[in-house]
RNA sequence: GCGCCCGUAGCUCAGUUGGAUAGAGCGCUUGCCUCCGGAGCAAGAGGCCGCAAGUUCGAAUCUUGCCGGGCGUACCA
């Protein structure tokens, strides 16, 4: 709505400066004035014309404004400062526009014609060989709420949750249960209670075992081994763990609201030989290349330069000492294996359809809200359902930053191989890792070393069991809001309750996570993470409430302000019954902020930032809340203001409410 | 060594493609329920935006150098 109104009079300033001064603009660039006093767009293009014209900017912009004429929408045009062009919007248009589409998507109305595109989306990715911790629970949210945003802007967009069924975690848990506890398939179907943090331990103490002995490494490859060959009891047993793993994983995520379409196993990848025909692509091309001496004699590797612009790189001139660059990442082991790397590279070209081959899917998981999300099979006799899968034309791969040398490589892959444009369109969405604060690791009951105490965050590590489980966060947000319910709430039952202390859990906590940039990484704290307070979800969601509260009670009470009252009132203002200046600057600050939630949208997927919203929605509350303070909106004695004010409710509720579903966070009746 | 990221209030963090007086939460101090729910609101204290140069009408933001921290740079992922 603001967008169109404001790509209008960009337009028109464009054309006006180039016809009167020969002169185009560069960039047109559109702010907003520190205070609304001073207007609602500010233009600071005048100093750049000045410059040109090599005048004063203040004199450039008063002749600019007083010879532009007038737009649609707009009340008046002023100069201000050293010369800004201010623009003052009609305030009573605007309210009016805003009311009538609050109630409908942020973005797709008023968007432009879609790309069409289908966007492949890859989050969570959790080796399945223990439960989810808080790392994965950032992976997981960030993905879907980038999903979430995609979708609301009116793309196609299909999630992935890769498996690595056959890689060296799972057959860390599986030496573990074969050596160190002599369990077979049976022992450990039998094992009672939550299978991902019995994994979790045991994964624990595997590693330490690894310390301890060499002997117990070579276990480590020859099982791993016998999970890759398949038709074993070995990698029946795999197969069993990671796909216990997997249910486990889906169900801790389904408690944050996430679900997937597609479960794409990594085994597949190997017995369908997608690897064999990228492998036959990667050495046509010359991608890569067979090392015939030194350190990595044998291997296939891929040269690499710096930064994504691997192949194309020019050689680089060397000063002076003959320094050994750039290895290159290792493709292909001397023994013939294939590297994640490698076999993520195939990957990513069948994700965009370049593969020429496909995989076989059945249904592996039916959701409570009736979706299902399947999982690949190499085996065509499983197939069932006419599920389509892959063949897009954009991919994020939600991966931490920790992983951007390994995604550099896999986009210079592609490009390796010709596909320019694919790797164009490849993202790495990368975000920063979730440490531990040094006091969260002493309520663990961790015991640091001096070193660690020092340092600002300590880093969560599966082998070492170091790290806050996913669950367990959610258990104990669940707890705290449940009691908080049932103080203010006796009166409801008890599952009630539970459903409303659940949206207000997965509120904090997802708001928690999404309220840092992605570089930023978060040292994980307890008293942060369970706070309801300050800047936080369930604050969002009880202005939301809140603001329900009122448009509720003032319909029992009130027949004058029913819906239909206000929507008829709404149609007067701007006029003479409801002219623009009885919308005081305090009430339009909180309609052009509302107005805001579209922009942020754009931006928030512009820049693959879901942070921007996040902080968006909140500084919105907290203009809610103030102005809930501010005005006793029921008890207001004259008609017409107190149709006002609750429209202007309802456009605040709206915009929150809908802002709030983006982020995957859902507002209870009561709270 | 090389690559990427970060350094903003006591703490945790925002700060749109350079723009007007650098913001928020937490913590601290002091207030606010004759109430549409206090998971709230108001006020106050608290800043050489790591340091130094440069680019320009204008720099927390861009460039370079330095200082400090993190993560990569595995025949792990």
């Amino acid at each position: 709505m603001l967008a169109s109104l404001i790509e209008e009079i960009k337009a028109k300033f464009i054309q006006h400066v180039q016809s009167h001064y020969g002169y185009s603009v560069s960039q047109l660039i559109v702010e907003q004035p520190p205070k609304v006093e001073l207007g609602d767009l500010a233009f600071p293009f005048c100093f750049e014309l000045a410059k040109y014209l090599k005048r004063p900017p203040r004199q450039v912009a008063t002749e600019v404004a007083s010879s532009v004429g007038t737009f649609p929408g707009v009340a008046k045009i002023q100069v201000a400062g050293p010369g800004y062009i201010n623009v003052f919007l009609k305030r009573g248009d605007f309210f009016k526009q805003l009311f009538q589409t609050s109630h409908q998507r942020p973005v797709s109305a008023t968007s432009p014609a879609q790309t069409k595109e289908k966007i492949i989306l890859e989050h969570t990715n959790i080796n399945p060989n223990k439960a989810a911790h808080i790392g994965h629970l950032r992976n997981a949210v960030l993905g879907d709420t980038f999903a979430r945003l995609l979708r609301c802007s009116g793309e196609s967009v299909e999630v992935q949750n890769y498996i690595d069924d056959t890689g060296v975690q799972v057959a860390d848990v599986v030496v573990g249960f074969k050596y160190l506890e002599k369990k077979n398939l049976q022992a450990v179907q039998a094992i009672p209670g939550k299978f991902d943090y019995y994994c979790w331990d045991l994964y624990a103490k595997v590693s330490s075992s690894y310390e301890q002995s060499l002997e117990s490494q070579e276990l480590r490859s020859d099982t791993l081994k016998l999970i890759e060959e398949g038709h074993n009891d070995t990698a029946e047993l795999a197969h069993y763990i990671s796909h216990k793993i997997v249910q486990c994983h889906l169900d801790t995520m389904w408690r944050m609201g996430i679900q997937y379409d597609l479960l794409p196993k990594e085994s597949d990848i190997l017995h369908l030989k997608f690897w064999h025909y990228a492998f036959a692509l990667l050495k046509k091309t010359g991608a890569i290349h067979f090392e015939t001496s030194g350190k990595n004699q044998g291997c296939w590797i891929m040269r690499v330069g710096e930064k994504n612009s691997p192949a194309t790189k020019e050689p680089v001139a060397e000063s002076g000492s003959e320094r050994d660059f750039e290895e290159g990442k290792i493709i292909v082991r001397s023994n013939g294996t294939v590297t994640y790397v490698g076999k993520d590279i195939a990957y990513q070209l069948w994700k965009f359809g370049l593969l020429g081959m496909d995989f076989f899917y059945h249904p592996f998981h039916r959701y409570p809200n009736g979706h299902t999300v399947y999982m690949t099979t190499s085996d065509n006799n499983q197939q069932s359902g006419q599920a389509q899968f892959g063949g897009g034309q954009r991919v994020y791969n939600v991966i931490d930053s920790r992983q951007s040398y390994l995604q550099n490589i896999v986009i210079a892959g592609l490009r390796a191989l010709g596909f320019q444009e694919q790797a164009d369109k490849s993202t790495h969405f990368s975000y920063e890792m979730v440490a531990l604060s040094p006091r969260c690791c002493e309520d663990l009951g961790i015991q640091l070393s001096e070193a660690d105490r020092q340092r600002p965050y300590v880093e969560v590590s599966g082998r070492k069991g170091l790290g806050v489980k996913a669950d367990d966060l959610i258990d104990i947000l669940l707890e705290k809001s449940l009691q908080e319910v049932r103080n203010r709430h006796s009166d409801l039952d008890e599952t009630e309750m539970k459903r409303i202390a659940t949206t207000i859990a997965v509120s904090a906590l997802r708001y928690f996570l999404l309220r840092y940039t992605r570089n930023s990484v978060i040292a994980f704290d307890f008293k942060e993470a369970l706070s309801f307070e300050g800047e936080t979800g369930p604050y969002v969601q009880y202005a939301v409430v809140r603001a329900n509260n009122i448009l509720k009670k003032v319909q029992e009470e009130d027949s004058s302000c029913s819906p239909d009252s206000v929507q008829l009132f709404v149609q007067t203002v701007g006029t003479g019954a409801f002219p623009d200046e009885r919308i005081e600057d305090e009430f339009w600050k909180l309609i052009y902020l509302a107005s805001q939630l579209e922009p942020n949208v754009r931006l928030s997927i512009q820049t693959s930032e879901p942070a921007t919203l996040t902080k968006y929605l909140f500084a919105l509350a907290q203009a809610f809340n103030l102005f809930y303070h501010r005005h006793r909106i029921i008890s207001e004695v004259d008609p017409l203001k107190k149709r006002f004010l609750l429209a202007l409710t309802r456009i605040l509720r709206d915009q929150l409410e809908q802002g709030l579903n983006l982020l995957g966070i859902t507002v209870p009746a009561k709270m």
